[in-house]
RNA sequence: GGCCCGGUAGUUCAGUUGGUUAGAACGCUAGCCUGUCACGCUAGAGGUCGUCGGUUCGAGCCCGAUCCGGGUCGCCA
């Protein structure tokens, strides 16, 4: 192996010059092809591929030498930019390559458990293990990369509109209120625990009242819940909080900041202001607070007329305050065949759905799957009412709100992926507004806050406060892109007294704020700017700008769902030295 | 915790009704090859069929359990 000695690079891969001069490259072995007395090696870095030219121009020695060459391994070579004899129009260096004249092997590489330039179609798991051999090809690179210009782009953004960018603890008191707390024990306190923010909203809150008037910062955020596609345990978010605004001015400044990074991230302008939908309506008409608004199929609700059938199932559930809707799923009639509507079914069943009704309109009389319930002229009354015609299938879901919202929300989802009516180059963004203050907890039948407990509630809803929790609305606002949610903002809450208020209805004693939040409380006594601010997922507006559908493709070293990490084995157990320090006995579970 | 999907050479996959020695392509190794860019040609190596147990004369295939990975519901103030 060789040693770079005074060699230094001159130019990345694939931004040499394409006219004749001197280079010096470096990189990764992509693909070597040896024609016998000609070889050509495809080098690549961080930036593409230029392709290594050795043939009768080249000495023995060289020449000897680059036969050794294998995959990944890392070369610096130094030679002549030259036309090439044929073209490679799929390559960006395609008209030159680079003949060589000097030719360093830095470091030699076993063979790699999978293609590299074939990383797509390996398994995840393979990958995940070899992360950073599949942080070499071509899509992850170009991720992080597209990564690293979003974070760029956003701090410019901010720091033009007088934004500072300020630290905040990653060691912090525990608030077991919402998600669960990653714990760090203490050495020195026996028995105490730090805990990982899961956003830094309490400091930056602290900020405003501190007067800096306007924060951002690129936060880690830890959050001990189960992972999912669009969710990591840890993750990062663009934290900013302003002070002497409102929920406008803050959405203002979002909307300059989606505008910017579209433009300058995929050259796609975004009209502002972005539309908005009430949290109310949103659940009503997509079954979910995140709708992707790319395309129709929405929930129609039918209680009214589910209700003067004779169906039970329909009866039942309006009678005991639930509701009946459906979605008409336009020229479903032949991809969803009864089988695909019984594999729709197991999965409603599989979300909390008891049945699925449904009507499949494929012949001139449909096939309805409660006919025998209904009175004469009913099911063309139900069809005509939802707008459903010859080709269609009609979805049904009877029960409680939640579920039926859940099993449509997800089906409508469904439908549409198999049906591949969703636009793929459409950029649907939507604010989600009037978010509700509280949210009842089935399990605990508490009341619990929706957002957070410092959320400022609308104005008009304080005298709900104490009397009907659920007509309480806040000033949270969530905004939501193609199905994703991409941030989530509201105002603060100044008035101390009103902030005891809403700790009392959240069902908490004097004693308990005193002891979780007594110091913010008392924060807010000697004088609060206005103020409200909002976290923009990082990770998320990443995934969707690189057309990714997971948050794996746009971070660096992710977790896989069950929390651990495949490349390093994290976690892991430690060892029994350190847990006495830690004062920590570990009892095995059962 | 619930539901659904997957696990066969290094990789991606095929493997018929349960039946002889588990195949292909790519990759790897060796040889040949002067314009390739999915280079080509020849030969070769490479397998605990995720694991454990069961049914059977016989299991990659059937049954049970379990591990690992993925999606999703719950959960995610």
């Amino acid at each position: 192996m060789d040693t770079m000695g005074n060699l230094r690079r001159t130019h990345y891969c694939a931004e040499i010059p394409l006219t004749p001069c001197e280079v010096v490259v470096c990189g990764f072995v992509q693909k070597i092809r040896n024609l016998g007395n000609l070889i050509f090696i495809d080098l690549r870095d961080r930036t593409g591929i230029v392709q290594l030219a050795f043939g009768d121009y080249t000495d023995r020695e060289l020449f000897e030498k680059a036969a050794t060459v294998r995959n990944e391994y890392v070369l610096m070579a130094r030679g002549d930019v030259s036309p090439r004899e044929s073209i490679n129009k799929d390559i960006p260096t395609g008209t030159v390559e680079i003949k060589v004249t000097e030719l360093k092997i830095l470091s030699k590489a076993q063979t790699t458990p999978f293609e590299v330039s074939n990383s797509d179609k390996v398994n995840d798991e393979l990958k995940l293990k070899y992360r950073y051999l599949d942080l070499r090809s071509q899509k992850l690179t170009k991720n992080i990369l597209t990564r690293h210009k979003i974070a760029q782009v956003t701090r410019q953004y901010f720091y033009e509109n007088g934004f500072i960018e300020i630290e905040t603890p990653m060691m912090m008191k525990s608030t077991p209120e919402g998600a669960r707390d990653y714990l760090v024990p203490s050495r020195i306190h026996d028995g105490k625990f730090y805990a990982l923010p899961q956003s830094p909203q309490i400091y930056k809150q602290l900020l405003m009242v501190a007067g800096f008037d306007r924060y951002i910062q690129l936060a880690r955020c830890f959050r001990d819940e189960d992972l999912r596609a669009d969710r990591q345990p840890e993750f990062t978010q663009i934290d900013l909080e302003m002070s002497f605004v409102n929920e406008e001015d803050i959405r203002k400044m979002a909307e300059g900041w989606v505008k910017r990074l579209f433009k300058e991230i995929k050259g796609v302008d975004i009209e502002t202001p972005l539309p908005r939908l009430t949290f109310a309506d949103s659940m009503n008409r997509y079954g979910t607070d995140k709708p992707d608004t790319r395309y129709g199929m929405e929930i129609q609700d039918i209680s009214d007329f589910a209700a003067k059938t004779d169906f039970s199932v329909f009866k039942d559930a309006v009678s005991s305050g639930g509701t009946v809707r459906a979605i008409v799923v336009k020229n479903g009639a032949t991809v969803y065949t009864r089988k695909e509507i019984d594999k729709l079914t197991e999965h409603a069943k599989g979300i909390g759905a008891k049945g699925l009704a449904y009507v499949r309109w494929i012949e001139d009389e449909p096939n309805c799957s409660f006919a025998k319930f209904l009175k004469d002229g009913e099911l063309s009354e139900l069809l005509k009412n939802v707008g459903a015609e010859k080709g269609d299938v009609v979805l049904i879901c009877a029960d409680r709100k939640k579920t039926v919202c859940t099993v449509l929300g997800a089906l409508r989802q469904i439908c549409a992926k198999k049906l591949d009516i969703i636009p793929a180059d459409k950029f649907n963004l939507v604010w989600i507004v009037e978010m509700p203050f509280f949210e009842f907890n089935e399990d605990t039948g508490e009341w619990e806050a929706a957002h957070h407990p410092f959320t400022m509630p609308l104005e008009e809803c304080l005298d709900y406060l104490d009397t009907d929790p659920e007509k309480v609305r806040a000033t949270a606002f969530d905004l939501v892109m193609n199905g994703t949610e991409l941030c989530s903002g509201s105002m603060r809450i100044t008035d101390p007294e009103l902030q005891n208020r809403m700790f009392e209805a959240l069902g908490m004693t004097d004693e308990e704020i005193e002891a979780k939040f007594g110091f913010l409380v008392d924060a807010y006594k000697y004088g609060a700017p206005p103020h409200g601010g909002m976290g923009l997922g990082l990770d998320r507006i990443s995934m969707l700008l690189c057309d990714a559908d997971n948050l794996r493709d746009v971070v660096a070293f992710p977790k896989v769902q069950n929390a651990s990490e495949l490349m390093s084995g994290c976690p892991s157990p430690v060892d029994e030295k350190q847990l006495e320090e830690l004062h920590i006995k570990i009892v095995k579970g059962e």
